[in-house]
RNA sequence: GGAGAGGUGGCUGAGCGGCCUAAAGCGGCGGUCUUGAAAACCGUUGGGGCGCAAGUCCCCGGGGGUUCGAAUCCCUCCCUCUCCGCCA
């Protein structure tokens, strides 16, 4: 959510710099509803003093014996017009805060102009795509070969877009989250974190999913109706909402936390995009960095926060590029994002393996998340940032297609091998 | 699933429907004293909205209701704890 006060006092600059990501603002509407807002509270808030005041003459009237009839009638048709402001008070926040709600994050300064993925900019590359001296095969022809990647049994299990992995691939796919796992928390600083898979609306309007993007999640419907459980799209969302609600002690910052969740996304409006493999499953397994920090540091920590993503990437020496997404790119919530892409010689191209944003305050702020300013005692609003480290799915897949031989046998890279047994290729 | 007890400020914990503008203690911060510290004593100490300000409004788990007036009464939901049952 965006700075309520910024969206009453700066509606031009704020109008200009959303329209870098392709969204027009109805700045008439909200001048509209905020004039109203304003004269509404104002008078409510008066009445309200005037009920305070004379409720209050009622009670020492009364203990002091004096009559109250005149004083009572006086409050009853005070209380009358009362009720009716707030109601009408009641409607216009409501009707604000559901258009604040919809507005996505302000794009940073430096997030490069577009109108789609092609205008995302390149910042840097990682080792070379490897020359094949045979016809390098996709990962489901692969998986297919050694008898551990299975599809259509996952559809008869499931449906589509589910995998079943067996032997050698569902080990290394633990032998890859738990090399992850293993680099962040050691190396890189990271409180490794168990969180619920099952989380209630509110979490998932404090990072932005709701109330926006209900039609991406899997929603679990109590009988009774009353306790709605989503599915966790991603473990930024449980991880995050750990500070929902708190102010932290800033000597405690910066938070950093590392999660291993499956994640689960309906694909709504994905229908014929990678439809064969393991590239858009219903439910894939990620390690999800997460940090919250103060705003001053939240660009440094994204430039960190993406050097450990890529680390990943360089021990399993797979070549990636990092590119910096444009604004009609971003992500609803966020101000800046990379996207790190690996190369796949299945497809001959670079597919996105990790996104990792700075969100600054708009996800704490829907979340009221805090730190207290040692220098003004006050609270302020931490930033919060996450970044795929990484997506692990995707990453046996980068692991298949680029370690593939000739005969189908995969290598084992060497940072991987004490997760597999000591063995060099499967 | 059955029976019961509770949710009050950073923590503990009071609170007959009317100076609750929430007691008190602990903790935190500032000060006095001290070579320094401790102890003692004094003071101070929640969050949010509107407003240039004075000020004013809201928040006692969430939502709704009764009332001139609700932390206090009623309804409902959520959460925590105890006992029983079941169970990875």
């Amino acid at each position: 959510m965006l700075d309520p006060h910024l969206l009453r006092t700066d509606l031009d600059n704020i109008q200009q710099r959303l329209a870098v990501r392709g969204y027009s603002l109805d700045v008439a509407l909200l001048n509209e509803l905020e004039k109203e807002r304003k004269a509404v509270q104002v008078e409510t808030e008066r009445l309200r003093a005037e009920r305070n005041n004379h409720s209050k003459a009622i009670g020492i009237a009364k203990a002091t014996g004096q009559d109250t009839a005149t004083l009572m009638t006086t409050v009853a048709d005070l209380g009358g017009r009362l009720t009716e402001l707030e109601a009408s008070l009641g409607r216009i926040q409501q009707a604000l805060s559901d258009l604040a709600l919809g507005i996505p994050n302000l794009p940073h300064h430096s997030v490069p102009v577009g109108h789609n993925e092609k205008d995302n900019v390149e910042v840097r590359r990682f080792g070379q795509p490897r020359i094949f001296d045979f016809p390098p095969k996709d990962h489901i022809a692969l998986g297919g070969a050694l008898n551990a990647m299975d599809f259509d049994v996952a559809a008869k299990i499931s449906g589509a877009r589910f995998v079943v992995l067996k032997g050698r691939l569902a080990q290394l796919q633990r032998a890859i989250i738990q090399f992850m796992l293993d680099l962040h928390t050691t190396e890189h600083g990271y409180t490794e974190v168990y969180v619920p898979y099952l989380v209630n609306a509110e979490s998932l309007k404090g990072t932005g999913q709701l109330p926006k993007f209900e039609e991406d999640l899997f929603a679990l419907r109590h009988i009774e109706g009353r306790t709605d459980y989503y599915l966790i799209p991603t473990a930024e969302v449980p991880v995050t909402n750990l500070v929902r609600g708190e102010i932290i002690d800033a000597a405690l910052l910066p938070l950093k936390y590392v999660a291993h969740t499956p994640c689960f996304r309906s694909e709504a409006g994905s229908y014929g995009k990678d439809t064969r493999g393991m590239i858009r499953q219903h439910q894939f397994e990620k390690v999800e960095l997460v940090q919250l920090v103060t705003p001053q540091e939240s660009y440094a920590a994204l430039e960190s926060l993406t050097a450990n993503a890529e680390q990943v990437l360089q021990r399993l020496e797979l070549p990636y590029r990092v590119v910096a997404l444009c604004g009609a790119d971003l992500g609803f919530s966020s101000a800046k994002t990379y996207d790190l892409e690996v190369w796949l010689p299945g497809q001959g191209c670079y597919r996105e393996i990790s996104s990792c944003s700075n969100f600054e305050d708009f996800q704490t702020r829907r979340m009221s998340a805090r730190f207290r300013n040692p220098a003004t005692g006050k609270p302020e609003l931490l930033h919060s940032l996450n970044g795929s480290g990484l997506a692990v799915g995707r990453t046996l897949v980068a692991l298949l297609e680029n370690y593939q031989e000739s005969d189908g046998h995969i290598r084992i890279p060497t940072a991987l091998q004490r997760y597999m047994g000591g063995v060099e290729r499967i």
